[in-house]
DNA sequence: GTCTATATATAGCGTAGCCATATATGGAGG
DNA sequence: CCTCCATATATGGCTACGCTATATATAGAC
């Protein structure tokens, strides 16, 4: 159901991961691209978003630092770590094999 | 992740209510479903499965009835109702668009 | 006689995502 | 000029889902 997808709960992590897997970006650019890579179907509220990103930053994940420009709000960037690049790697197996799973159980019909 | 599958949350849901599709059964007879066509990989405690059948029940999606029979502990057989049919035909096409947005946002390279 | 599988149930916990709200700045339009 | 919108980050309080632990009850195996 678009912006409230029931499936949505568990894929915050993955996707911020691998948004920044190529370059550091920032809180509110990872969620416009979340929201325009899914055509609006998957849309992290920002007031969920911040507190995700300092929670796996916590866990060493992410790196955060703030860069200030002229005429600008400061904007904190982060990039994957080591750690948060196996990370990622082991979410995309297991999220392989959870759909793998789910089509097992749920939706043999039409994988 | 087994047993622990970050992905998980949200899930139960249409993995319910899809093996109940064709015929009713009871809430054991459904967790050790969704665990042995998994091969383990999805795995509901028991715990998390009665209370989201009374949910569901609830919400008018399946319907309980109490099955007794001699040298036999009592079952709860649940079967589809017409809106639970419905809803389980929403959450096919909510899954199969969410699993194409998490392509399009974090998972190009190999969907 | 105890252990395992079957079968259902509740209390209490942690966490993810939600809404509301707050703060702050730059640019566009009336 | 002033308000609105987009940008940018942050917190408090809420709900829902799945978890662990615990309880109850019976049949069959060892």
């Amino acid at each position: 159901m678009t912006a409230h997808n029931e499936f949505k709960k568990g894929s915050a992590e993955i996707l911020i991961l691998a948004l920044i897997e190529d370059r550091p970006r920032h809180g509110y650019e990872i969620a416009k691209l979340i929201e325009q890579r899914s055509h609006g179907e998957l849309e992290f509220h920002v007031a969920s978003l911040y507190p995700m990103l300092h929670r796996i930053e916590r866990r060493r994940w992410i790196e955060g630092r703030w860069i200030e420009k002229a005429g600008q709000r400061r904007r904190r960037y982060y990039r994957l770590t080591a750690v948060g690049r196996k990370v990622l790697a082991a979410q995309r197996r297991n999220w392989r094999e959870f759909i793998r799973a789910m089509e097992r159980v749920a939706l043999v019909e039409h994988a």
